[in-house]
DNA sequence: CGATAGACGAGTATCGGTTATCATGTAATG
DNA sequence: CATTACATGATAACCGATACTCGTCTATCG
């Protein structure tokens, strides 16, 4: 984290109060990089926790917030659950979510033909794959 | 063993009071089937209210519930956005969401392949496709 | 028709998730 | 080290969606 990248004072976008480094704020971060799979609020509450004793959810919540307007972190939906935030950065990919431990796990790729789904008339500008089942892990086989 | 279909004297098996046959209800149902693409409470509620004046939210949520106990509608969940309902028995599909009037259709097939997205090791038992765009209407051209 | 188990509508309560409030704490700066 | 603007934690408030309550109504059946 003492990677030296002092901030610059570039007005290229809005004039946001000047952001401070604090112990809640990179220990968040850090538990998101490292998870490498997106998480819930609560997961980042509690994963953050463990690094940061006695922080608080409204802290996850803004910072969770600032990050994903810096464009540090995209929202990931999963139909009827509440978001999910992962690093962003990442190619282009999607998801799968455990049945067993309910965690979500990124898949590389995009399969192919997606366009073909819609009919004539139809124009299509993005899409979601989410694949559900047990991951490695709740099958019992190592990762 | 969920199957429910029992002898007569049934009373242990499904509880399950009387069902009447109401205006409101086959005014709901009605709608569903009508409008051959998945509803939220709040649209069922609204295309509802012309052929039931006066009906309640209540009873759409009440009815719905139902229908879908009863195994006459499948829930339909996009991410991000409250559930909707489409009368079942279809054939597998996928869902389009339109960007401009937020609508979601029906979209006929399923893309082949998707099983290779998942590494090895993850065992896939179900997915979701969803593209997002702009419908015919939408983009002007009729229907 | 009359009785009655269900169903209805309106309003209130609840729920999970998220945001606002505010007193206190603490980076950042000189 | 003092200053101060920004950040934090606890808690209340908020929000949209959904469930419950209750008095009234009605489909159903004898």
């Amino acid at each position: 984290m003492t990677d030296g990248k002092a901030h610059s004072d570039d007005t290229s976008s809005q004039a946001r109060p000047r952001s401070r480094r604090t112990r809640q704020r990179s220990v968040i971060q850090r538990v998101l990089l490292e998870a490498n799979r997106p998480l819930g609020t609560q997961e980042i509450l509690e994963a953050a926790q463990a690094k940061a004793p006695g922080l608080g959810i409204a802290t996850v919540y803004r910072t969770v917030h600032r990050m994903v307007e810096e464009g540090r972190l995209v929202l990931v939906e999963m139909p009827g659950e509440a978001p999910r935030y992962e690093t962003s950065g990442k190619e282009h990919h999607h998801h799968f979510r455990c049945r067993e431990c309910d965690d979500v796990f990124e898949l590389p790729g995009c399969p192919p033909g997606l366009g073909n789904l819609a009919p004539k008339g139809f124009r299509i500008e993005d899409h979601k794959v989410v694949l559900y089942g047990v991951c490695p892990p709740c099958t019992g086989m190592p990762g």
